[in-house]
RNA sequence: GUGGGCGUAGCGUAGCGGUUAACGCGCCAGGUUGUGGCCCUGGAGACCGAGGGUUCAAAUCCCUCCGUCCACCCCA
């Protein structure tokens, strides 16, 4: 039998791998939290931007660190037709410091306060909580290097936590020191590993070479006692990043937020200075960060602007709603139509969609029942929708008007 | 990248070597009804993830691949 005789059944795709449809039963949790991240954001001053979702490939590549997971093994890269190296973003800041400087944002009053919303794209083994495409939202405050910006956006991350009615999380917060103290410390760090890179794991021997400083939150168990006994970053700090710490944990004070200091915190991204922080669900499994971010005061000069400070943070909408559901909290739902339209003929069908316009232009939320279908159908149809009403067009409505 | 679980109608499941693959929900049609819901009847819908193998016989056993979920890692 030759191909031509069988013919074949058109393939069957499936969403690519480590993505997902937002169907319509989920769309009540999406707007749910979008709703709520505008209404924070917009509460604290900050504009929102949008920004797209490729660049350059060097604005991330450049930035997040060759030996960060993300530009190692997780981003997205092409080459476009017309030969330029292209990223899908992998996360949300890199970018938008990118258009601060494009659009000379250093001249507008500053700090500048920016929110997104959008999805990000990360080449990973799927699982709970942790998609190939997912939706963040980023918060940054450009262009001011107090800690009250520091607080400010952790602030903003709690009231939004609050507002969404999410009470069980912990904020975990270190500070990493900054240009002036750090190469110190990893000088420190690395003369205290340099002995003990037999003993630990090649994750470790691979760190110690190019980031230093993750040798801090090595998960492997064989490197534990290595960690515990390595030299304390807290002790190295200059007093700039010192008294920066000490100046955001008196704010948050003021703030009645309460955090847990966590010495082994460190990003897995080369440009965080000082503050870092993550906010972590009470219920531990998969999706262990609900959100995080911290200080890149370097971020903006390596990306050719100006010597700029900024902080942020940026939260998954996926997991958001995993702990919303998770939680029990309850999002209004999708409104039912207030008006079903049912027609018994042809020309009842007519004067159904008039109707219908007339009904949606006077403001009401209005389903035309399809055509062709038995008043029994139609009706039950209704009742499945939630309509509040519904109108009944047949041969004698018709001929009455 | 590493490890484990699972792939049977749109969804949730049963069947785990023997003839037309079952049930619930959903969908479609009809009956009943004071036009829906409830109840009753009927119907459509599955080459049992794909390919190969074992066997007289495979959804059922074996192998490979793919997909998916969960965990590690990493992170939102």
């Amino acid at each position: 039998m030759t191909s031509a005789e069988q013919p074949s059944k058109p393939r069957k795709f499936a969403a690519p791998r480590g993505t997902a449809d937002i169907l319509p039963e989920d769309w009540p949790y999406w707007k749910y939290v979008r709703d709520a991240a505008e209404r924070v954001c917009e509460s604290f001053g900050y504009r929102r931007i949008e920004t797209p979702i490729f660049e350059h490939a060097g604005v991330f590549l450049r930035t997040s660190g060759e030996s960060s997971d993300i530009v190692a093994k997780e981003v997205y890269l092409f080459e476009d037709r017309g030969h330029d190296m292209l990223a899908l973003r992998p996360e949300g800041t890199a970018n938008v410091m990118r258009a601060y400087i494009e659009h000379g944002m250093a001249s507008l009053p500053q700090p500048v306060r920016l929110f997104y919303i959008g999805p990000n794209f990360r080449y990973d083994r799927p699982q709970a909580g942790r998609y190939r495409q997912h939706t963040q939202l980023g918060v940054e405050a450009v262009g001011d290097a107090d800690a009250l910006l520091d607080a400010e956006v952790i602030d903003l991350l709690v009231t939004l936590f609050r507002e969404l009615g999410l009470s069980e999380f912990t904020v975990k917060l270190n500070t990493i020191g900054d240009q002036t103290c750090r190469p110190a410390y990893v000088d420190a760090l690395r003369s205290y590993y340099r002995p003990l890179l037999s003993q630990v794991c090649d994750d470790c021997r691979m760190r110690f070479e190019k980031n230093p400083l993750r040798l801090l939150d090595c998960k492997e168990q064989r490197c534990q006692s290595a960690v515990a006994g390595a030299p304390r970053l807290h002790g190295h700090l200059c007093d700039a990043c010192r008294e920066h710490f000490a100046r955001l944990r008196a704010y948050l004070a003021a703030l009645d937020i309460t955090y847990v200091i966590d010495e082994q915190l460190v990003r897995g991204i080369d440009y965080y200075t000082r503050t870092v922080f993550e906010f972590h669900p009470h219920e531990e499994g998969a999706q262990s960060s609900l959100g995080s971010g911290g200080r890149y005061d370097g971020l903006v000069e390596l990306l050719g602007g100006p010597p700029t400070p900024g902080v942020g943070f940026g939260t998954g909408f996926e997991r958001l709603i995993i702990n919303i559901k998770r939680q029990g909290v309850s999002v209004p739902p999708t409104p039912a139509p207030s008006l079903y339209i049912a027609h018994l003929t042809p020309g009842a069908a007519l004067a159904a969609v008039k109707l219908g316009r007339a009904a949606r232009l006077a403001g009401l939320q209005v389903v035309v029942a399809a055509a062709g279908r038995s008043l029994k159908a139609q009706m039950r149809h209704a009742d499945a929708k939630g309509a509040a009403f519904a109108a009944i067009i047949g041969a004698d409505e018709l001929a009455s008007g």
